[in-house]
DNA sequence: AGCACGCCGACT
DNA sequence: GTCGGCGTGCTC
């Protein structure tokens, strides 16, 4: 309300809570209007709670009658950029969220809960006037102190972190501020320092690792898909790039898959580039350390940020390029609240930066690989392998027939033995997606199965007891049959513990180490369980995903895979995809030394062409296959897909919900062969925790047919509610289940 | 999402 | 008599 004719201040405020709008506030009490800027955080009553918001907009009017004022200015200077706040907007509306939840998942949990940011102000110490009016000659006989004057004269305001490092003394410092000649400020926060490892000088690029730099446009908007062999040398390409935007000046953000960001990949990097600082943001930090690293960013202090999903939605002042490792990784798609996909988005950061934006990978998805196919995406590649690492032989062992042994063929346990015997390593790859092992009734059949999910419960022996991997469900181990009191139960189907059970009695010589999420919680567990493997020591490694990747182990020369069935029989359609990435990520393990590699492949069908044409011809190959299939079905990436989701504990609700999605969206856009609609449908894992789960499926040759038609939809839901219904849109979705 | 309000069932 | 279940409405 004007008053005194002086123009109304209203502030647009994103508040994180699930309304796909915006709300109209005053400033606060007492706050002189010219303090505020889009971008600061303020505290909002809201209801009768109290939350912290972002400021979107200054507006002189609002449609609202009777506003409330704003409690509380959090943020001296605004922690989003213009640029940073178009972009989640962008985000906003792509993925149908609510504009709110992105700022709260672009920020760090501590200033998400309103901490101020001057908390992770770093002091900075700065010349006085009559600090830099200082003639040359001044403090000649205290050399330690015109050693400090001298770095202060030539660069500037020197952070505290930065003076120590580099071993100017506190007493120096102090003598400085005696005489006046220089003072402490607040200034922008720093990143925590990243051990680094000792430099060294970058290697030699070699030719195609020259020629995809050439390739890769020093400036302007650029999209590239780097389609390179495991040990081609990708990451020596993403720290060349890096460095040519350092050089410029400007920041170079790399996004990592979920495990991907190891002490060592950081140590690795920040020895390269010692000169600049490294904002690194992952789950494994603390509440603190994630906020400063992040602030850091945010405030351009820190050249370098390295960083999981959530990395993409931090601001950077001054983007130079952005470097994604690892592109098919499913971990870059967020899989519930927002459900965004930082690759995605690291090319609409690049395109509105004007920057390169470069993806990286041994086993291009689907998506980028047809990017690059059709041109939209320049196509790199990488084809030789770094020194004189050979690639390995694959062979298939047919396991249907044969007297397996929990589930190995015997030949394949004899090369077991005689690698380990040769003093070599080997690796045990279990697929165990949806291949849990199942506790069953020898006499009755009965199977163990999930009270709350349409699953089994799977087996640990260690810990005694059956367990849900969908809901976390548990229920003691039991020795007779709960259906016919029979007291003859065994497990059915394999599972790393009876694995490593059998492995380890077979080869009790040798060391086991078992690699997946119940042994290995954090990076440093895996880290520590990983040492003797890198120490040489012949041993046998066995797991999960986790051991597919990132980790340098020159000497397994033998990768075993238990069974490279499970995906290519999936509902979802998907599998066959996410199946060839895992199984040329296990192989690219073997002889990454200057031992050769072996690989044995265990199949029930090891004539399935697709099995085939992966093993004969390549990732490459069978890829193309699939975008051939895909294109068939119309299914992704040729169609553009968004899943509309909804969950319910009475199975009538959530189907009844989508059926009535599916009318609203057929009234305003009618199917055509340009628009099909499918469902609503089971998901693949069809009860979850209690909830019955359904979707819609809608696919579209354009995307752009599809924005405004969820847009509606979700203004019609928004509307039309049953409290116990969960309903969500699903952009571009990555998983059926 | 969260939180208050309000209207019906089984308890000290 | 109340404590508390969860349906409904609202958040500038």
């Amino acid at each position: 309300m004007a008053t005194d004719g002086e123009q109304a201040v209203i502030l647009r405020m994103a508040v994180p809570v699930p309304l796909r709008r915006l709300f109209d506030y005053l400033p606060p009490d007492g706050l002189d209007p010219a303090r505020l800027a889009p971008g600061q955080r303020l505290w909002v009553p809201f209801g009768n709670r109290k939350l912290v918001a972002v400021l979107v907009e200054v507006l002189a009017e609002s449609p609202q009658a009777e506003l409330k004022p704003a409690l509380e200015l959090i943020d001296a200077a605004p922690l989003f950029d213009g640029r940073s706040r178009a972009f989640l907007q962008w985000a906003a509306d792509y993925y149908q969220a609510p504009l709110g939840e992105l700022y709260a998942a672009a920020l760090p949990v501590a200033l998400r809960k309103g901490k101020p940011a001057d908390h992770w102000a770093e002091q900075w110490l700065q010349l006085t006037t009559e600090g830099k009016g200082l003639p040359e000659s001044a403090l000649a006989r205290a050399p330690k102190q015109q050693a400090l004057l001298q770095l202060l004269l030539e660069q500037g305001r020197q952070s505290r972190t930065s003076l120590k490092e580099r071993g100017h003394s506190a007493g120096s410092v102090r003598a400085l501020l005696e005489r006046g000649l220089a003072e402490w400020l607040a200034g922008p926060t720093v990143p925590p320092p990243i051990p680094a490892a000792e430099p060294g000088a970058p290697p030699q690029l070699n030719a195609e690792q020259q020629q995809v730099l050439e390739a890769v446009p020093g400036e302007g908007f650029s999209a590239s898909l780097l389609e390179g062999t495991t040990g081609s040398g990708k990451t020596e390409v993403y720290l060349r790039l890096m460095q040519r935007a350092l050089d410029r000046g400007q920041q170079a953000l790399l996004l990592v898959p979920e495990i991907g960001l190891t002490p060592q990949t950081l140590r690795r990097i920040a020895a390269r580039f010692p000169r600049h600082s490294i904002a690194a943001l992952h789950s494994g930090l603390a509440d603190g350390e994630r906020a400063q690293a992040w602030l850091a960013a945010a405030a351009g202090q820190a050249d370098i940020v390295i960083g999981t999903r959530s990395a993409i939605l931090t601001p950077l002042p001054r983007p130079g390029v952005v470097l994604v490792d690892e592109e098919h990784d499913a971990s870059f798609k967020q899989q519930d609240g927002v459900r965004y996909s930082a690759r995605d988005l690291a090319v609409v950061l690049a395109r509105n930066a004007g920057i390169p934006v470069l993806l990286g990978s041994a086993t291009p998805s689907l998506e980028s690989l047809h990017n690059a196919l059709s041109g939209r995406y320049q196509h790199l590649r990488l084809r030789q392998r770094a020194g004189d690492a050979r690639p390995p032989q694959i062979h298939v062992v047919p396991t249907l027939g044969q007297p397996l042994e929990e589930g190995f063929a015997p030949q394949v346990l004899r090369h077991i033995g005689e690698t380990l015997a040769r003093g070599e390593q080997v690796l045990v790859f279990i697929n165990r997606r949806g291949f849990a092992p199942a506790l069953t009734c020898d006499d009755c059949g009965w199977l163990a199965d999930c009270p709350h999910c349409s699953s089994k419960l799977t087996l640990h022996r260690r810990q005694r007891h059956l367990r849900c991997h969908h809901c976390d469900y548990r229920r003691p181990l039991v020795d007779s049959c709960p259906q016919c009191h029979s007291r003859s139960l065994s497990a059915l189907g394999g599972g790393t513990e009876r694995s490593e059970e059998l492995l380890a009695r077979r080869f009790a010589d040798f060391p086991v180490i078992r690699v997946d999420r119940d042994t290995t919680a954090s990076k440093q567990a895996l880290d520590r369980l990983l040492a003797p493997a890198r120490d040489g020591e012949p041993c046998l490694l066995l797991g999960t995903q986790m051991l597919a990747k990132g980790h340098h182990l020159p000497r397994v020369t033998l990768v075993v895979i238990q069974d490279a069935d499970g995906g290519l029989f999936s509902a979802d359609f998907r599998a066959p995809e996410r199946t060839g990435q895992l199984l040329e990520q296990v192989a690219g393990r073997a002889g990454r030394g200057e031992l050769a590699g072996r690989v044995l492949v265990q199949s029930r069908f090891p004539e399935h062409p697709l099995l085939q044409l992966l093993l004969e011809k390549g990732y490459g190959a069978f890829a193309r296959q699939l975008l051939r299939e895909r294109a068939t079905a119309q299914l992704p990436p040729l169609r553009a897909m968004a899943l509309v989701r909804a969950e319910c504990e009475e199975p009538r609700w959530a189907e009844e919900f989508l059926e009535q999605a599916r009318a609203h969206l057929q009234a305003l856009a009618p199917p055509s062969p340009e628009l099909e609609y499918l469902g609503p449908v089971p998901a693949l894992l069809e009860r979850k925790s209690g909830r019955f789960r359904f979707y819609l499926q809608v696919t579209a040759v354009r995307r752009a047919q599809l924005q405004p038609l969820l847009a509606r939809l979700c203004q019609w839901a928004e509307g039309h509610r049953n409290r116990r219904l969960r309903w969500a849109v699903d952009m571009d979705a990555q998983e059926l289940s």
